[in-house]
DNA sequence: CGGCTGTTTGATGAGTGTCAACGAATGTGG
DNA sequence: CCACATTCGTTGACACTCATCAAACAGCCG
């Protein structure tokens, strides 16, 4: 089970080692398109894949704006992708872990409605949406697996309550990457987060010193620890509860 | 181009004459799964729906925890998928006009993750998926159009701010309603909005009292008349000033 | 007419955004 | 390796928005 000097080091060997491009290798098939493929589709959705790229940090792999064309996929690192609000300011839409799809929210106009962004040293897959919709007409599960994934897009993006106070959106945040990252094979309960303190409020949609204060209090009331971009869960049943109320 | 009066009819007659089911005639195929389909190709979709039928206020068509079996697309009238909170309270997801697909959310899990209520008498079509995904195996354009039909809902789902007052947020509302109205051969300065405030309140994060006060104050301002449930809207360009503050 | 549900109004306080300033950490160029 | 610049995080004071509670009111249906 990888551990968190697993997870940094891993964004290391990136950077030496020819990243593993093969898809029945990778430590997080299991979570993205090729979940439940036979060898022999897994060949064909292979076939069409960009081996997986190193990205430094701050480098994009697509703007807003631009014409769609792939569909991205995190292979190791962080991604973020974000829009730009009518007075100029960044607004972060959603962070990407390993295994997960960016640039879904292109397929319906054939434009990019996002800009993705590494917020770390990071890898990635990039697969041309045309290629795969070719493949997906030959092999019925394919297809049902993007359904899949964006079904749960959707879910969980209409999940996000809208009237819960700041401490518990924070709770809630932390729950979910928290999970994101057990189900990835990392510790759940201690992770690196190279996401600024300014991405989180403005995911979260909260000023950037109500978040500080918060995340005092949370570490006063010994919920978790966060030093230098680690994060540690104290009391996980405590941070149910007040994502909760 | 019909207009307030031919909205609140349509109602009406469908209650007394069984509604046109077939996709060819219908009024929104333009923005439904029909987009685009040849003659052939919809005869093969028609063949799996089950003819539009009829609900009154309040009945559901799905329920949350339900296990997932149809897609189901509001023909007229207008729908609303809640959840249950924690505490027992209703929260609303989103609202449905003719042409959008309910139930997505359910694909991921084999289980419906809310539950679709009408708001008003309404009619609706009935989609298995599996018959759905045998359809689309034959016929690739149906399936980029379920792609694209998520792919829309998520970028407009990821879209919403949360960071912003309670005044741009009900202006925002009231805009997308007004627009997603006009793009269904509706008027878009003049609606019925069969929705009470309490589900509009819900829907928007904000308590009742609050909306109630937002849109006396609209109302001052002379931005829109909201009077028995139907929606005027009087100065378009100071409105979308206001959803953008 | 009375009972229900949906909407309005007022008073109050907690929670948060904003502004301003500072401290800590990180990156840069000589 | 150090001095400097820049970004990032923290803290305090303050005003304002909004949720909450309580109560009255309006519309609707039996």
């Amino acid at each position: 089970m990888p551990n968190l000097k697993q997870q940094k080091i891993s964004l290391i060997t990136n950077k030496l080692l020819k990243v593993e491009s093969r898809c029945q290798k990778c430590a997080v098939n299991s979570l993205c398109l090729p979940a439940g493929l036979s060898n022999n589709e897994l060949e064909e959705l292979e076939a069409i894949i960009a081996s997986s790229q190193i990205t430094d940090k701050n480098t994009s792999l697509f703007s807003y704006g631009e014409k769609f064309n792939s569909l991205y996929v995190v292979h190791s690192g962080m991604f973020k992708t974000t829009t730009v609000d009518e007075n100029g300011k960044e607004r972060i839409i959603s962070f990407h872990l390993p295994g997960e799809i960016m640039g879904l929210d292109g397929i319906h106009s054939d434009t990019y409605h996002s800009t993705a962004t590494a917020l770390t040293m990071s890898s990635f897959c990039k697969i041309p949406f045309n290629s795969l919709m070719d493949v997906a007409e030959d092999y019925p599960i394919i297809q049902k697996n993007m359904l899949k994934v964006m079904s749960k897009e959707i879910f969980s993006c209409k999940k996000n309550h809208l009237d819960i106070g700041s401490k518990a959106k924070l709770a809630l945040f932390i729950k979910t990457i928290s999970q994101r990252f057990k189900s990835r094979g990392y510790s759940a309960d201690e992770f690196f987060l190279p996401i600024s303190q300014r991405d989180i409020a403005s995911y979260l949609g909260m000023a950037e010193e109500t978040l500080s204060r918060i995340f005092k209090k949370l570490q006063k009331m010994e919920v978790v620890k966060y030093k230098k971009h680690i994060l540690t869960i104290l009391d996980t049943a405590l941070l149910t509860n007040i994502s909760e109320s």
